[in-house]
DNA sequence: CTTAATTTGTTATAATATAACGTTTGTTAT
DNA sequence: ATAACAAACGTTATATTATAACAAATTAAG
């Protein structure tokens, strides 16, 4: 019965309902204002919703804008490999589903011979949009 | 006589040494009391400084971690590309230098033609030490 | 010197995240 | 079904990280 397939609890459903209806990453506390409605109350409801989210591979968090964002890239092998590409000038966050790249930086070794179980790559630069409105 | 070589303010400078000497990253709030004998008293007086420090190029912010470290590679072009590797168990941040790899990021499109003027990438895994205690 | 730009000092507050504790719900094995 | 255990929940309080706003002092340039 409890296959790979895991099954989500209450409030780790209607967060990720939020975060997967969002156009663009959510803060927690942004998220915790939407749901409010739904009868989560608290910081720590969604931060422990986050949590499991993130661990599950569900959703990944943008570091450099503690923001979470739903994953676009078939639960990135439980978010272990995670790259995105985020607009500077609109702040459009997108994840990147490249092969070669995450190849490339699975297998990759530093000078000293070690290997890494987990990476996160942030790109930033100018969107297609906001390059062609510069 | 303003070559490249950028002239530090006083706050700059004492905060710059603190990370400099330091075995690896420091949090904020770490550093402000570090500094509080040398006259800084504010969180703002820290914030204020990372932030120079970061825009040109001497240190670094670990995402992660909200920690900051100094730059080990030669300024790093003023902190456009970035790659870390970071062990999950005793914590040691170490600056990765290669060049096959910041070349290749560097270079990076991803499927829609866009490239990048800036990354900051991070590992995951264990250090050697912490390799061999397993 | 004068003017503009940067840096500083200071107080207050915003934004992000976790600790601690007890209760409830769900799962597993008798 | 029911005891035993684990996971999730609810709640309050608090810790941690970061910025707003404003005035004064210092520095760089013309
Ligand atoms: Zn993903
Ligand atoms: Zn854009
Ligand atoms: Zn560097
Ligand atoms: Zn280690």
């Amino acid at each position: 019965m409890t296959q790979k397939q895991e099954q989500l609890s209450k409030n780790q459903q209607i967060v990720l309902n939020i975060i997967e209806k969002a156009k663009g990453p959510l803060k927690a506390y942004s998220i915790l204002y939407n749901v409010q409605k739904r009868g989560i109350k608290a910081p720590l409801q969604v931060y422990r919703a986050l949590e499991k989210l993130i661990e599950i591979g569900k959703i990944h968090k943008i570091e450099s804008k503690n923001a979470f964002i739903a994953c676009k890239n078939s639960d990135c092998e439980i978010s272990k490999a995670t790259a995105f590409s985020i607009c500077n000038n609109c702040e459009h966050v997108k994840e990147i589903k490249n092969t070669k790249l995450s190849k490339y930086l699975s297998n990759f070794e530093d000078n000293s011979g070690m290997k890494y179980k987990k990476y996160n790559l942030e790109f930033f630069g100018l969107c297609r949009d906001c390059k062609l409105k510069q």
